[in-house]
DNA sequence: TTTGTCATACCCCACTAATG
DNA sequence: CATTAGTGGGGTATGACAAA
């Protein structure tokens, strides 16, 4: 999807990126070799020319942070299918406060599709171990973390650092028409939790750290597996609302073969 | 080259919905 | 609850193209 983003560039939106698409340039190189686009005076093509070389350059050489800084916010999911393969899921739950009166993240659980790591509140959770982990990777997911996790994590722990291309899948769910939080998704789209874990919310998972912080073991370790099922289903969620967001933004309709099953 | 017109990108605002 | 970023609506600014 990313070789075939046009909205990133300054002046071209949605409607502009598909006229693009209309007329037969449909990658970055397409772009790069037409010597002239209609819509397009020469002396703006060759602007673009010189941000789309660069971002090819930065894809080439798999600079995700590069891309994240060049494409919008919004677009970023747009960069899931080439980082899928070194991208992190991310959740976070908290002491039920907020930063500025004592709130702080209890747990930190990141998943990557085979390997969860979870830091934790006065064992290994800072934010030099959190930059280590974060820095093996080249996309993060979250659901809000643009509203919620990240924001918490940039005021309660100074020095972490989110430079990633990030994938905030409940906006993605919201442009698709899709309401509801995680947990509904899930069950939208027939995944099924943990009987352990099967019910709770972030409440829980607060009244869950007061108990584990009294050394209630069993507490601590039902809190670690809730987070751990949060983060365990953000990357097929991932697949599943991606596939959505590019059926959604009309690409399939101007390639060769419609090998996207929209529906 | 200048002007007029049209399309559309962008900006600002209040609102929404999700988080623990 | 309080907090937050993204969204959508509506107005404005900008750029492309064609006619003069």
């Amino acid at each position: 999807m990313i070789y075939h983003t046009f909205s990133h560039l300054p002046g071209i939106g949605e409607k502009l990126e598909r006229r693009i698409w209309r007329s037969g340039v449909l990658t970055w190189d397409d772009f790069l070799a037409a010597p002239h686009l209609e819509g397009i005076s020469a002396p703006r093509k060759e602007l673009y020319d010189k941000q789309l070389a660069a971002c090819r350059a930065a894809l080439d050489g798999r600079d995700a942070e590069y891309l994240a800084g060049a494409l919008k916010r919004r677009d970023h999911w747009r960069l899931f299918e080439a980082f899928r393969g070194e991208a992190v899921c991310l959740d976070i739950e908290t002491n039920g406060f907020h930063p500025s009166q004592g709130g702080y993240p209890t747990v930190v659980g990141l998943h990557d599709g085979f390997d969860a790591v979870t830091l934790v509140h006065g064992e290994n959770l800072t934010a030099e171990n959190l930059n280590r982990h974060l820095a093996g990777y080249k996309m993060l997911i979250t659901f809000y973390g643009a509203g919620f996790d990240i924001p918490f994590l940039l005021a309660t722990l100074p020095g972490v650092r989110f430079a990633l291309p990030h994938f905030d899948l409940c906006f993605a769910a919201k442009r698709l028409d899709i309401t509801g939080g995680l947990k509904s998704l899930e069950v939208q789209f027939g995944m099924v939790r943990d009987g352990s874990v099967q019910g709770m919310n972030g409440y829980d998972a607060v009244r869950l750290w007061e108990r584990a912080r009294l050394g209630d073991y069993e507490a601590r370790e039902l809190l670690l597996t809730y987070n751990r099922e949060d983060t365990a289903y953000l990357l097929p969620l991932a697949d599943i609302l991606y596939e959505k967001m590019r059926c959604a933004s009309g690409i399939a309709d101007y390639l060769p073969v419609n090998a996207c099953g929209c529906n």
